[in-house]
DNA sequence: GTGGTCTAGACCACA
DNA sequence: GTGGTCTAGACCACA
């Protein structure tokens, strides 16, 4: 797993490190059941506070895509559970941001083609 | 003009005010050159302190959406000039979303689709 | 004479007549001994408050560019015996922005060769 | 950091403050990433009020020569960056100024000689 | 009257 | 501890 952080970016150090890990669920390149780095660890290892990493692991637990065993560490949920709301949310931001361009005059045929031309950049799942 | 704050909203104030502000012009509610109300005058009807709008005005003058004069008051600018900028970050949004969507594997024909069902809401301007 | 003014612009209004009309006097269109628009006119001519013409007048006088015969108007002194304090005011300014080059860098001939290159746009006294 | 703030000049004190480090981030000073005084202590320092100091960095984060992360405290950008764009603006102000004593009859010769013998004050970056 | 600057002091999220 | 937001209230220049 390979999350990085920015202190120049606005966004929270832990939203940085919930919204890494999320994408690295997603993609398929955290497995279900798979252990994430304990909290020490993922602290040292970004030499940040570990209360941030804490904070996020908690966050991510709330959110559903992980779940700590006390005494023993954090593990990757099964995203597949997670994946219609997900695609719910990402629907809704869709819908926000295409309203948002049809206000300011441009076309829905723009915005298709547009939809057309856009590359996924998207990863086999490994 | 008739622009709300929600004490209750995670956004700070000032950038209430702002997105209020700049909607209404995106709409030609208010026009180019029309005064808005005063630092002071906003401030009693949102009943929030005049630094807050004042703080409101400012970053709007500097996002070119108005213009203060010392001792005057502040006007709207010309919104047809700020169109073409406003629209290149629209699409710079749409796309980011409808990624995130390719990303979570619902298809382009779906956004299409859901592009078509779409209502603007957008009033006529005047 | 022609003045113009700005609101949009952050100088003072007062101060922005100053320059108008130091400018023509510099440039030669308004001659010595002659008469200027009175306060009102001026200030019925640009829309704006007597009391900001008043000011500009009053600081033109101050700085030697004008003088005023009560009840009658406001004339405009012989800019010749002005030039030389402006001369040296303007190489004060012209030694500040080419240090201010030279700190970042930019060789002295860098800025001889720039030098070179403008255009005056000076017109002709008439 | 010697940052000073001098009451009587009407400049207001967040410029003041802005200039003052803007110059020394210019003059390699202060170094990229180097952390800057916290607005409270310097508050403190310049015996003035936090809010101003705020201001200022704010303004300087705005004009891209620090970025302040909440939490950590306001550091100094990579200034190698932001070179070209004040090469610019300074050679933008040298030709307004060198066109303005060219208005006043002085000859591009003069301007010249006037280059050649302006001492830079510009110390070597350490 | 208007906007612009500044002070004094509070409270919050973040780390 | 840090920066970010907000309030309450003062004083100034400008028009």
């Amino acid at each position: 797993m390979f999350i990085n952080v920015n202190l120049k970016e606005k966004r929270p150090l832990y939203e940085q490190i919930c919204s890494g890990v999320e994408e690295q669920l997603l993609l398929g390149i955290i497995r279900a059941d798979e252990e994430l780095p304990s909290v020490r660890s993922l602290a040292v290892e970004l030499s940040i506070n570990p209360n941030t990493v804490q904070k996020a692991y908690a966050l991510l637990e709330q959110r559903g895509f992980i779940y700590s065993v006390s005494g023993r560490g954090s593990f990757a949920c099964d995203i597949e559970k997670l994946l219609p709301l997900k695609r719910e949310e990402a629907l809704k931001e869709f819908d926000r941001t295409a309203k948002q361009a049809l206000g300011l005059d441009i076309s829905k045929n723009d915005l298709k083609d547009r939809l057309e031309e856009l590359q996924t950049g998207h990863p086999e799942r490994l």
